[in-house]
DNA sequence: ACCTGAACACCGTTCAAGT
DNA sequence: ACCTGAACACCGTTCAAGT
């Protein structure tokens, strides 16, 4: 779409991403990349080594940008983990608000009918609940109620990054959620 | 797969939406339909008027499936809001649990790439968001409060319908974290 | 009615050659 | 270094022809 340039694995990656998006997992085709990218097949191979490498890096991409808000949030020392905890929530509101990843929603589609990518979604997903759950504890929640709550918590996460239109939750009411969830135990 | 019988509406659904789970929005049309019932595209238009009808109808069966456990819980006159909350998510996690409707995510997919199926969507979220938000009043949650405890809640539901694996929740142990979120306000 | 086998279509992959 | 263009490989699907 534009002056001649060399393809960066970005470029190959994000209209992988639009083809996933747009048209489901069975559209990830070199010819259809190739395609969109305004090139031939050869140019693919120099790139990467074959399709699979390219699917790996998708979801390499998808999980570490997964994993940059809890990165984020963990390194913050100076909060307490309440603070900590909605900060993670206003941040993925923010994202979602913001058009947010369209590709989370066709990344789970994708995660349906393919195993080797339903296994580094669920790896995934048990990495982010493991770190709830830790925040929970340090909030004060014992024994398993902390898992539950945790749990309950990151289906509210993916929730959000599913549904579509304007959040009925905003970062100035995630506070009380959060605080609830938090609160007094059995 | 059997004796050859005249076809049902719900046999054209019930192939439109195994098209939609495996192969995405796009995979709705006319010839792949008819490939999968074993006819030719004449029959399709003798069941329907066209293809924006079908698909309407697709949309109308999950918004009453979706519907159906809010329904069967409101008219549970005999719980109590905070029972009758517990009620419903544990009913969703059953189903998950069984394997649950792998069109969940699919539907949320065609949401994306769809803007007619959007604004359905968004629609029986809103109703079901209402009904939750009834139901956190009914339980003592005043105010604006109320209203931000069922948006969380309601992310909780559609994230739980959207994850795979063994569920971290289960009916043991959602009753305290809902009561958590009932409890003690600001 | 059921099967064969050749042809075709589709799409991932390779590679010698260009710039 | 990056890409072209053509060829090849694999596999699902079609279909005329057999029994």
């Amino acid at each position: 779409m534009n002056a001649r340039q060399s393809l960066t694995p970005s470029d190959w990656i994000n209209a992988a991403f639009r083809l996933l998006s747009e048209q489901g997992p069975k559209a990830i085709r070199v010819d259809l990349l190739c395609q969109a990218l305004g090139v031939t097949k050869g140019s693919f191979y120099w790139h990467f080594r074959d399709l699979a490498a390219l699917k790996a890096e998708m979801i390499a991409r998808w999980r570490q940008a997964a994993a940059r808000d809890l990165i984020d949030a963990a390194t913050r020392t100076d909060l307490s983990p309440r603070d900590l905890i909605i900060s993670l929530f206003t941040e993925v509101q923010k994202r979602q608000a913001q058009g947010g990843s369209l590709a989370e929603t066709a990344l789970r589609q994708w995660s349906d009918a393919d195993a080797t990518v339903q296994k580094l979604v669920r790896e995934a997903d048990n990495e982010r609940l493991a770190f709830l759950t830790t925040q929970i504890r340090a909030a004060g929640i014992t024994g398993g109620e902390a898992r539950s709550r945790a749990a309950f918590m990151y289906a509210a996460l993916i929730g959000m990054e599913q549904l579509a239109g304007e959040p009925a939750l905003t970062p100035a009411n995630m506070a009380g959620v959060i605080d609830a969830i938090l609160g007094a135990e059995g």
